[in-house]
DNA sequence: TGAATCATGTAAAAAGTTACATGATTCG
DNA sequence: CGAATCATGTAACTTTTTACATGATTCA
């Protein structure tokens, strides 16, 4: 079986939920799988065409009244099959963060002591900000999604997000506090 | 003042430590950064002629008897103002980590239960191998450079790893165990 | 009317990966 | 001798971002 890429198996899943066009993959992707993908218009539209040339969806031009048309794609037999392999297939490798943040901390010595509390406290606000969002999302999904065989493992993803971003308020606590020790 | 990108400041960055080749970054990165910045000679080798194209550092050719000659790069005083300016800079946005298992996870609905314990399962055990090269990393670190400058702040960005990689543990196990319930 | 939202797209640039080529030295 | 490590590089490709262009509809 071809190989596509990950951006490709993503707009394929999200082919199977209500969201069937363009502009619509792009709001539920900010939405709902913001805190581990993200994706540009740039990627969706040629993908979606692609999609289409490769036989996995179909498209038809949708006409809401009192709204533009959009163009609607529904995944072909073919593109269940494709996404179905796919998630059967093992882990390739971990993932690595390119973390901005850590990668500046790492050459901390070069900065004031100043410059590094308020980078970190800059942090901090972020993730809290984050975790605000995530609480946010996760109630939303139990409120209308309650008996939607999908809501668990959206809860299960928001729940890693919700745990890491924890654990990194908590570094980022510590740090702080290390910091200030080291200050005096 | 001209703005690089990230890549070109983490070598930078590197080059102010005794790793000042092309060869030596890549290990450095592979050995130190490696949970949260990573990167291939593709990228290396051109931006090393960049930096020295923009006058960031100046190379010269080092010999050591018995091994090949390898290219070292110095900073310029630029070189050093450019990094400086850039970790004065503020957080441009949250990383957001594109994972994998998570965006399968989120399709589980459209795979077998036994499929998805054992995606999580496996991805448990790489955590735990991940984990274990951390605390090893830490060790190295204190053992070798335990009144190093830097040795600090390389603790706190392994802490960081270590935090959230346990974070993800217990959601490993978390989700197994809903798993499981959800099995009877 | 004008801003916000809905909707689709492209072109160019930037960033990153992969695969390859080359050659010296070391160590078992 | 042959494998591993040290060392530098490039070309092709893939992936992603950014900036732009276009136009309909809604609502204050």
């Amino acid at each position: 079986m071809t190989n596509y890429n990950d951006t490709t198996y993503a707009i394929l899943g999200i082919l199977t939920t209500d969201c069937k066009s363009g502009y619509s993959i792009k709001q539920f992707i900010d939405r709902s799988l913001n805190h581990f993908w993200k994706i540009s218009y740039g990627q969706i539209y040629p993908t979606l065409k692609f999609i289409v040339q490769e036989g996995l969806a179909e498209v038809q031009i949708s006409s809401n009244p009192g709204k533009p048309d959009k163009n609607e794609y529904n995944l072909t037999s073919k593109g269940r099959d494709v996404l179905k392999n796919w998630l059967e297939q093992p882990m390739k490798q971990l993932p690595i963060e390119r973390n901005e943040i850590l990668l500046k901390l790492f050459f901390g010595r070069y900065q004031s002591h100043k410059k590094t509390v308020s980078l970190i406290q800059n942090y901090k606000q972020e993730l809290e900000k984050r975790y605000q969002t995530y609480v946010a999302i996760e109630q939303s999904i139990m409120d209308f999604n309650p008996n939607d065989d999908d809501a668990v493992y959206w809860l299960f993803t928001l729940d890693y997000g919700k745990r890491t971003t924890k654990a990194a308020l908590e570094w980022c606590e510590y740090t702080l506090d290390k910091l200030f020790i080291k200050e005096e």
